[in-house]
DNA sequence: TTATGACCATACGCATGCGTATTGACAAAT
DNA sequence: ATTTGTCAATACGCATGCGTATGGTCATAA
């Protein structure tokens, strides 16, 4: 009979645990490196027990890649969706760039590896949903939806090459402070402003 | 005694042809996927071949690498800085992301593999100089040295992330008609106009 | 206490890709 | 005509990494 795996019962691996320590992987080294034998050797286990979990390597990405997609949603929902205020939504996320650094680092890492078909039909619905998301807080803060459309891209655009620039040069140049700064400069030069008289 | 190869002299290869080679490899493909015995095959001989030209797939990589910043410097310096106007220069700028493919190709699948690091020192210097290069444009428009400098990078990170989501989704989304628009629309967002009255 | 199922180790086959060693072909110089 | 230097083919050794096959251990259910 399956046995019932408690959090704290570590005698034993499963799915979960694989998936963990692949995005863990997938975070510092991106999805080429992803190896099970290496994979196999952080958790103290050799292959042989990976392929028990799992059919192949191709079934891990797949299943972590959909389990961080699946956390990224839940996540979004309970905080920035919450907020009614346009402006704010969109200050929220802007300083959002900064924190939670795991995450980001796994979409960067993501984002630089679609030429595997699973991790590109992931992308693709992040990056919508999150361009849609922006280009409709644009258009409620006045702009028509053409404008709104082309701000949207642009933000996240830009989001896409901070994460890359910041990962990959991270040990180099910019304090944190340089990057609040930074983060609050792009608030101001992308959220329009509301100026009540 | 050494022979003297003409350009349109095809019976045997040089270091040019095998850095070309690559570099066209590395625009479609990125720098992990280039791999000598493929190369040779492109090219019409085998790997003996190769290791007569370079020591190994790092010198290669090296040569082509370092081959494309001195071509980019160039072209750079045969346009752009020619110009006075710093918003013209600006404009010129932005609208060439879309011209000369193949060179922004490079520049993404590079910006993609800083983990080689000939190829991390050569995006590092390559950065420096595009967001030098704006800093002072910006500067010349009028912002202050602080707000020059986080409009510079806001804008070539912009610049980083279009390319990488242009590469990617390519046959997906956004026309060419679209394209320019998205360009003209960051223009009007990012470049400070000059109203004089 | 025996049997079953969950988890893992060991050992193998196979493909890819780097680098080396050796030999060959062919042009230009002597 | 012979030699020398340039470019390339062939064949090998080696490492990595995927996937499979088979057997072992250990807890729990019967």
């Amino acid at each position: 009979m399956p046995k019932l795996q408690v959090a704290s019962d570590k005698s034993s691996l499963t799915e979960r645990d694989w998936e963990q320590a692949a995005l863990n992987t997938i975070a510092h080294q991106g999805v080429a490196a992803l190896a099970v034998e290496a994979l196999a050797r952080d958790l103290g286990v050799t292959k042989g027990s990976f392929y028990w979990h799992f059919a192949n390597r191709d079934a891990l990405i797949k299943a972590a890649v959909m389990r961080w997609e699946d956390n990224d949603i839940k996540t979004f929902e309970r905080s920035i969706a919450m907020l009614s205020d346009p402006s704010s939504k969109l200050r929220l996320l802007f300083r959002r760039t900064i924190k939670e650094i795991q995450s980001h680092l796994i979409f960067s890492a993501l984002f630089r590896s679609t030429d595997h078909p699973v991790v590109a039909e992931v992308m693709q619905r992040v990056s919508e949903r999150r361009v849609s998301f922006l280009t409709r807080s644009y258009e409620e803060l006045g702009m028509d939806s053409s404008a709104a459309g082309h701000r949207a891209r642009l933000t996240y655009l830009s989001y896409v090459g901070f994460l890359q620039y910041y990962q990959q040069f991270k040990a180099l140049r910019m304090s944190q402070q340089e990057v609040s700064e930074y983060i609050e400069h792009v608030i101001q030069s992308l959220i329009p402003q509301q100026h009540e008289e």
